[in-house]
RNA sequence: GGGCGUAUAGCUCAGCGGUAGAGCACCCGCCUUACAAGCGGGAGGUCACUGGUUCGAACCCAGUUGCGCCCACCA
């Protein structure tokens, strides 16, 4: 070939060494800009936003995971030609946020409440500095190609005016209202709770029976809340307490006479078949007390302390509750002794603590419509979920929606939009409207649901509620990367919020994104889950640190089946460590070698090997692309680990050592420093060897870049002395390049090969060890590769006076081997008549089934057809070894 | 209390109607002209159990058992 650069592979280690690598080329690809989108180009646009990192602390492993699934998806479409945005940016995460920042303050032995709601606030931003920058820092570790100039946060200055902008249109419209309710309240966190930051488990506690008369007895849990009942309720129906309804009874420990009513929710069935109702401290009893126009006597506050006058008074909850009992057992009150009973039990999902249902003035959205929607775009086809089977779980929750408390008693977040007048007045405050002033006015003191300003996350990045270029080119989103853990948290409300900000875009375009991609959650080598108190938790730089990002990345996305967890240990990252230093190696050897990235001979010219090492390249790029649209990111990357390491190195590679050193010598790089006069005296078969090599590193390194980008670059721009892979085009399949024959003669080969390295494995002869052998009856298209089946097996052409003294045959191949006395002929009849077993048994299997008339009938003629394939080959196999057995000198 | 998922080699998982697969671990032999982070060979599964459908079932259906997960305002 032309006198192209100096090899440059004379100057790569023997080894893949990341640090080496991957720091540079990042900084590089951010310089050069290679990340950045342009809101104006033609092309076709695909966004993901980043799921944003609470600002709490650092990156952990499922934080890798999500973000090497969304990078393979972003580089591997910016390589097709798309508009490629990978959003970057991170969450405020209020509740979250504030608890970290809490806990540090408390080691210098202080309250948020001692430094202000100003100076709290401003100490957030400075942990929030902090902890921003150390996320970003993993982030360019772990390769992420993100669009750094877009970068967002939750509560920075045009994010906060989405908020405002949404809630004000919502307060408009009638879905945000303001209410008393029973909310989920955290005494510890201080403040309200939505749903679904409750956690319920399954906790003993112990059903207690309290009688109030003679024929009044209730059954609780929380035995402190009778101090708040206002009712004791049975249901219409029940004829027992027919009588009582409308009376009064007398609530022991208080004086107070309550009624008795008829609701049809008490379960006549359940324990006497009567409830206290205690509307303050209960949702059900709230209802209850709503139909029957009970009071609500809130009797505890906000830090869980009894409020009630009495004895019980300034007792905290769990203290309040044995004192009641202990005080109404005195009265001789309690009818059963307390006994274990086992209920779900609602606690914060932030720092544990039960919950305390409470009756509450709080903030709601009216999910009503909102939900409907959001179900419906998922029921129209307009937003996918990924997997499917995920959609139950979706319309579940969805069509069942309560409304969503979005107000929280914390200092960290976007602070509700609405001032209260001297005389009662509400304003709901918009972006652009002017703030209440003078005596009396005042802001309401809370701040809004850190899911709030996330919901709007995908247009709120992209400048809404201006009509961007960006919001233009990127809304709705393409696909958006996920676990399914946050389906409901965040996925919901952004779909909800989506479809209610962008309306006037009409249904197609008012989506959130056109599909949802969903995946597991990732656990230990055990699969156990990752958790400081079962100290399995790994911190990805180290394994990066150890094994490089790339490794990292390949073992993540190896693992990663659709909405399915991850199980990972460290040794499978070494594993992936060594994929890597492997495509090394590979790279290294063909650069060693002159290989070549040009334009590929005519079919006709390559020899079946290349043929086949192409039709296997391009199947696999079909492959991959497919899986690729299924986001079925463990097969694909299983696909390439196939194809890179048992076809091509243990196959094409050791293949082509044979026509590279017809045309000089194969070059090692560590043995055989020899200088270039390869390149002079190169014979055909070099060169083509030398182009087939370069045509599948090439397109192999393009279609490995977005799992490992830092090696595939490196190597890649070595290989071509093109600058970049990032922008590189994507390898297309081509379906002309695959070769049924080729494949099916390599197979034939192969199998050769492979028996006669267990023959010489069983013989005893070592790997290096020549022996002398004739080849008979190589097929066709293998005639002209008996030189590399040779090498393979190191079999040498025979000298004059050639006396073999073993034989095999493999197919239609005869191998005869002059063994020189060397073959244990004990372990050879026993290797044969192991073979014949088999086979015997193989022809046995084939014989029954073609022997079943009701199969012949009616199994599909391939199938027949294959079972008399392997009849014929057991027959055959059988003959072949008992030939053997019987040349076999008599022990 | 509802709903969903899963049970395949020692471990973690693919396969989902036509003779059981991968990675890691294991055993034997090797510094064989890229790579010992490697090469060659090998061992290891009655595909949870019980029935059914089918010419044929790891795969489809029913039930049983074990293990997960999600949802839930029955005191």
């Amino acid at each position: 070939m032309t006198d192209t650069s100096p090899a440059p592979a004379a100057d790569l280690p023997t080894a893949f060494v990341p640090a080496e690598v991957e720091g540079t080329l990042y900084e590089r690809w951010v310089q050069r800009g290679y990340f950045e989108a342009d809101d104006k180009s033609d092309r076709p646009p695909y966004c993901i936003v980043i799921p944003p990192p609470n600002v709490t602390g650092s990156l952990h492993l499922g934080h890798a995971f999500e973000h090497t699934l969304i990078d393979a998806l972003i580089r591997r479409r910016r390589m097709q030609g798309y508009e490629a945005l990978w959003m970057p940016g991170m969450d405020h995460a209020g509740i979250a946020t504030q608890n970290v920042v809490e806990r540090e303050l408390a080691r210098e032995g202080l309250s948020r409440h001692d430094l202000g709601r100003e100076e709290f606030i401003e100490r957030v931003w400075q942990w929030k500095e902090r902890s921003g920058g150390q996320i970003s820092g993993q982030m360019r570790r772990l390769g992420d190609s993100v669009a750094w100039s877009r970068e967002r946060f939750t509560m920075d200055e045009g994010l906060s005016r989405a908020v405002q902008t949404i809630f004000k249109r919502l307060y408009d419209d009638g879905l945000i209202y303001r209410a008393e309710r029973i909310i989920n309240w955290c005494v510890r966190c201080h403040t309200a709770l939505s749903d679904i930051e409750v956690e319920h488990t399954e906790d003993e506690g112990e059903l207690i029976s309290i009688r109030y008369n003679d024929e009044v007895v209730v059954a609780t849990t929380r035995a402190e809340t009778m101090l708040g009942d206002t009712a004791v309720a049975v249901n219409p129906g029940d004829e027992r307490y027919q009588h009582l309804i409308g009376t009064e009874v007398e609530l022991p420990l208080t004086g107070r006479r309550i009624p008795v009513v008829a609701d049809p929710h008490v379960d006549p069935e359940f324990g006497t078949g009567m409830v206290k109702v205690t509307p303050a401290h209960d949702p059900n009893d709230f209802e209850i007390g709503r139909r029957h126009g009970l009071p609500a006597l809130t009797i505890m506050d906000e830090l869980g302390v009894i409020t009630a006058h009495g004895p019980f008074q300034g007792l905290d909850r769990f203290e309040a509750r044995p004192a009641v009992v202990a005080a109404l057992r005195e009265q001789g009150r309690i009818v059963s002794e307390k006994r274990p009973y086992v209920h779900a039990v609602g606690h914060c999902s932030r720092c544990k603590t039960v919950v305390e249902p409470r009756l509450s003035l709080q903030w709601f959205v009216r999910v009503g419509p909102l939900a409907k929607a959001s179900g419906d775009a998922v029921r129209d086809g307009r937003v996918r979920i990924h997997p499917k089977e995920m959609e139950p779980r979706w319309f579940a929750w969805v069509d069942n929606m309560h409304d969503w408390c979005i107000s929280r008693q914390l200092w960290w977040g976007h602070r509700i939009p609405v001032w209260y007048g001297p005389n009662g007045e509400v304003v709901c405050v918009g972006p652009d409207d002017e703030v209440p002033t003078g005596e009396g006015w005042t802001q309401d003191e809370d701040v809004l649901d850190t899911w709030f300003s996330s919901a709007l996350w995908p247009f709120s990045t992209l400048g809404w509620p201006e009509q961007t270029p960006a919001m233009e080119k990127f809304y709705p989103n393409q696909v958006l990367v996920t676990g399914y853990d946050i389906l409901f948290f965040w996925v919901a409300r952004m779909m909800m919020f989506g479809l209610y900000a962008n309306a006037d875009a009409g249904p197609e375009q008012a989506i959130p994104f056109s599909t949802v991609a969903l995946h597991g959650m990732v656990r230990d080598e055990r699969g156990k889950k990752m958790s400081k108190s079962f100290g399995n938790v790994v911190d990805p730089m180290d394994w990066m640190d150890a094994y490089g990002s790339d490794a990292l990345r390949f073992t993540l996305a190896r693992g990663a089946n659709p909405a399915t967890d991850v199980p990972i240990g460290e040794d499978w990252v070494q594993a992936s460590r060594n994929f890597c230093n492997k495509l090394w190696n590979a790279t290294r050897f063909a650069l060693l070698n002159g290989a070549q990235v040009g334009v590929l001979p005519d079919a006709s010219e390559l020899s079946v090997t290349d043929r086949w090492i192409i039709s296997r390249l391009h199947a696999t790029l079909a492959e991959v692309d497919a899986l690729y649209e299924d986001f079925q990111f463990a097969k694909l990357t299983e696909a390439l680990y196939h194809f890179t390491w048992d076809e091509f190195c243990d196959w094409y590679v050791e293949l082509a050592k044979t026509p590279l050193s017809r045309g000089g010598a194969v070059r090692t790089g560590t043995r055989d420093e020899r200088s270039d006069e390869r390149d002079q005296t190169g014979g055909a078969d070099a060169e083509r060897t030398q182009l087939v090599l370069g045509h599948v590193l090439d397109a192999l390194l393009r279609v490995l870049h977005p799992i490992t980008p830092f090696v595939s670059e490196a190597l890649w721009t070595t290989l071509t002395g093109d600058e970049t892979l990032v922008t590189a085009e994507w390898p297309v399949a081509d379906a002309s390049l695959t070769d049924a024959d080729a494949e099916a003669a390599v197979a034939e080969l192969q199998r050769l090969v492979t028996e006669v390295r267990r023959f010489r494995s069983e013989q005893g002869l070592k790997p290096g060890q020549r022996v002398a052998a004739r080849l008979a009856g190589l097929s066709g298209s293998l005639a002209g590769h008996e030189a590399e089946i040779r090498s393979l097996v190191r079999l040498d052409v025979p000298a004059d006076g050639f006396t073999p003294t073993a034989s095999l045959s493999v197919g239609g191949v005869t191998v005869d081997l002059d063994l020189s006395g060397a073959i244990d002929v004990a372990a050879e009849r026993r290797r044969l008549e192991k073979d014949l077993a088999t086979a015997r048994k193989d022809l046995e299997q084939a014989e029954k089934k073609l022997a079943n008339e009701q199969f012949l009938a009616k199994a599909p003629e391939q199938v027949v057809a294959k079972i008399r394939d392997r009849e014929a080959a057991a027959r055959s196999e059988i003959d072949r070894i008992e030939a053997q057995l019987a040349a076999l000198p008599s022990a």
